[in-house]
DNA sequence: ACGCTACTTATACACTTGCATAACAACGCC
DNA sequence: GGCGTTGTTATGCAAGTGTATAAGTAGCGT
């Protein structure tokens, strides 16, 4: 009869630990869906055992919003980024910004996947759901805030409605071309989405995004 | 002790109770995800009991496929409608095809978490996958071959490179839209997607598609 | 009215899930 | 180097899942 002997382990950082945790969640999650992301799958693919994940997290729903959150920061990190470039002026900024949420690592199926789980389940949840509508209305606000120094710049101020649909119809093409990419990345060039998006901002505002910025 | 008696029952026809199990799948999605649509919850909402669904389908992924089946036939059953117009011109029908997509019944809350639901599964699931990708491409196509229409009418011809990236354009605006009318219907004013879409397009093509057509 | 069919129920089963708990051992400290 | 702390493993459990199967009965043909 062979005893069976006892798994060997190395003991790591709390924090390192909980970041393998979220990265294998994520992981998990990108590979086989939400359903597929098991507190015993997990374990495995972070080299533990599952008991473990009880031992860092109070439970599997809040290694779910860790992992949530993990992605939502990445993404907002890439638009924040844009939006704090300082030096280059409100079209260059705009377009910057539009670039950066219309290519790596924003668009990517690991995010479109643990977003669609999410959104999924957005509306049973109501915490999920206020969460997301927050998110969604920052968002809004950060490109409507944007347009609103594009066109100021330009001497084009433009009415509170219009401004209010131009953040929404722009957003929705970030959105938009965002799904597209992450669904089906492959029949598209690199930089087209981007390419895209700018240019149908470029004409939704009536300006080019482009051209060199007169001080 | 008390002889449990047995439930009473009514026979329904075939395909009755089969569009009776799809609509109450399609309840059980929209109310509590897809996780919370089991065959024990379906049943009961259909007012069956579980082992029926076997009855008429395979297993419960046949179900789910065939409620998915019967959405996506609901939201492309008003697309083809606004296509099938005959009567009008090109422009007056881009600008109904793009109404139809931007308000009910295909801008609600059950659709979208089904498709939600189904998308997150999309990658881990292959033939969802493909299924998917089939149902864009084609939707795109009709998108662009209605682009090319109305800029034909309009004397203006426009390459292939051009068409393509102006659908592409197009489907991620009605889609940005559609998403942001789904997960918050609440926060727009009756119509005003479909207006903020159409104005939208109207921008990226450069024309008035609620003019007057002339013959 | 009677049986037959197949629609429907009821029960059971194998499996998976998240979670609780106890045994254990790796690492720091003295 | 021994020892305690606690990170980690191993085992078990109750609940829920989809599915299989047998029993029962509603409704139709005759």
């Amino acid at each position: 009869m062979t005893a069976h002997s006892r798994r060997k382990f190395r003991r790591e950082g709390e924090e390192r630990r909980r970041q393998d945790l979220i990265e294998a969640t994520l992981d998990c999650v990108a590979e086989r869906g939400l359903p597929g992301a098991t507190v015993r799958a997990i374990a495995q693919r972070a080299g533990v055992t599952a008991g473990l994940i009880r031992h860092y997290f109070p439970g599997k729903e809040e290694l779910l919003q860790a992992a949530y959150a993990e992605i939502v920061g990445r993404m907002t990190e890439q638009a924040k980024a844009a939006l704090a470039m300082e030096g280059a002026g409100p079209r260059r900024r705009l377009a910057t910004f539009l670039a950066a949420n219309l290519g790596p690592p924003v668009v990517d199926t690991r995010v479109f996947s643990l977003w669609a789980g999410f959104i999924g389940r957005a509306h049973a949840d109501p915490a999920l759901s206020v969460a997301h509508r927050e998110g969604y209305l920052d968002f809004r606000d950060e490109v409507e805030a944007l347009v609103a120094e594009v066109l100021e710049a330009e001497g084009r101020a433009a009415g509170k409605t219009q401004l209010r649909r131009h953040a929404i119809a722009i957003n929705a093409i970030i959105d938009g071309l965002w799904i597209e990419g992450c669904l089906a990345g492959d029949i598209f060039e690199p930089g087209e989405l981007a390419d895209i998006g700018i240019a149908t901002v470029e004409a939704l505002l009536e300006l080019d995004l482009r051209e060199e910025e007169k001080t």
